[in-house]
DNA sequence: GCCGCAACTCATCGAATGAGGAATATCTAA
DNA sequence: TTAGATATTCCTCATTCGATGAGTTGCGGC
């Protein structure tokens, strides 16, 4: 799904010199988070990884490669959201909240998804993402094995909550809500997303 | 609330002459909604609409005050939250959810609320905007009078799943909100709304 | 007639940006 | 040691952008 844009990484392997491949990647990162899709410059990341610009451009190529690779998250969405479902049903919302809301407090996960939600609005390349990593991929998943029945309205519902919630908490930063702790929305959003997956969802539409 | 940037408008003035004020702030919405927050230019702005880029500014002063002017909405969010609580109480969800999808259909009132979407992400006026119009004023109205406990939370829970339905249906281009009827949407949007604005929230978080 | 003000245009500046060419340094494998 | 690749830098170009100063046009009131 997500594009082969990390397939011949040479990250990962230099273990003395930390990369200067990847001190890039996460200024990018952090930019990223900071000043929004459309605020990041190849020149500005350059000079806060204390680098040529050039070599940002060397290694990525363009700069919309460059953002591509910052907006990756680790992990297959599907992988995640299978394991989720090994767990028990009755729970799957709040443990999917429970995931959720754990990535998004970590401050090395979190920013890919700030990112995307930024970048979905310029990019469509980072929109699709969304569309597939996220919502077909993750949510999609978990539809489908709990509720066959209209999974891909389901799929979507979910995520649409989940995302209206990252952006009000995390971007527009909504004081109850960015004030809320993480267990009080765990339920929360547990409760909506069980209800999405699970509850009848009326007459088709 | 939202700030006093259209205090004296020339506007609604002019009958025979279309004035060229209001072109440009027309095109500005319409760049808006095609390019996001970040892609408008003053020179583009300007290009479109014939006319010299510094008649833009002569206007408006400068380019963050120009698209502060297009973002905003017409209809103070607190009277509309008002004229909704004249109705049913228990169609009180339905009837917000009709509401927001007729404004978000009809094109001439839908673009501020995309604009505001992808604003609120760059800019910190236009999130204060997002804040205090839509989730303090519109749903904070409704909530209040609704359900006093806890106004503040529901109020923001209701206006989150309604902006994610927003960013997925219309920006992120989701294909099956996308392609969901009307009338289905209103049917869950009022049914989540419902839920958010009246249904006990479970402990204190 | 003319005066003043609003509408509007022209030309230009300086800053930032993405992209690319060409060169040098560093390292690795044969 | 040498050859080739990879890492890294310097310099430059064309473009775009926001902002500004100075000017021109046209209309309504006196």
């Amino acid at each position: 799904m997500t594009p082969a844009v990390g397939a011949q990484d040479p990250d990962e392997a230099d273990v003395a010199k930390v990369s200067t491949r990847r001190t890039i990647l996460d200024v990018a990162r952090r930019e990223l988070s900071e000043h929004g899709f459309d605020g990041v410059s190849i020149r500005g990341v350059a000079h806060r990884a204390g680098v040529d610009p050039r070599l940002v451009r060397h290694y990525f190529g363009t700069k919309e490669r460059l953002l591509l690779h910052a907006v990756q998250v680790e992990g297959d969405p599907r992988q995640l959201a299978e394991r989720l479902l090994r767990g028990s049903r009755r729970r799957l919302g709040r443990h999917t909240a429970t995931l959720l809301l754990e990535h998004w407090s970590n401050p090395r996960t979190m920013i890919p998804y700030r990112a995307r939600l930024s970048g979905s609005l310029t990019s469509e390349e980072v929109a699709a993402l969304m569309r597939d990593d996220f919502v077909s991929g993750f949510f999609g998943t978990l539809a489908a094995q709990v509720s066959p029945d209209r999974h891909e309205l389901r799929a979507a519902l979910a995520a649409s909550q989940v995302v209206g919630l990252a952006m009000c908490r995390y971007l527009v930063e909504e004081p109850t809500l960015a004030s809320s702790g993480q267990d009080e929305l765990v339920r929360l959003m547990g409760r909506a997303i069980q209800h999405y997956l699970t509850a009848d969802l009326g007459p088709l539409g």
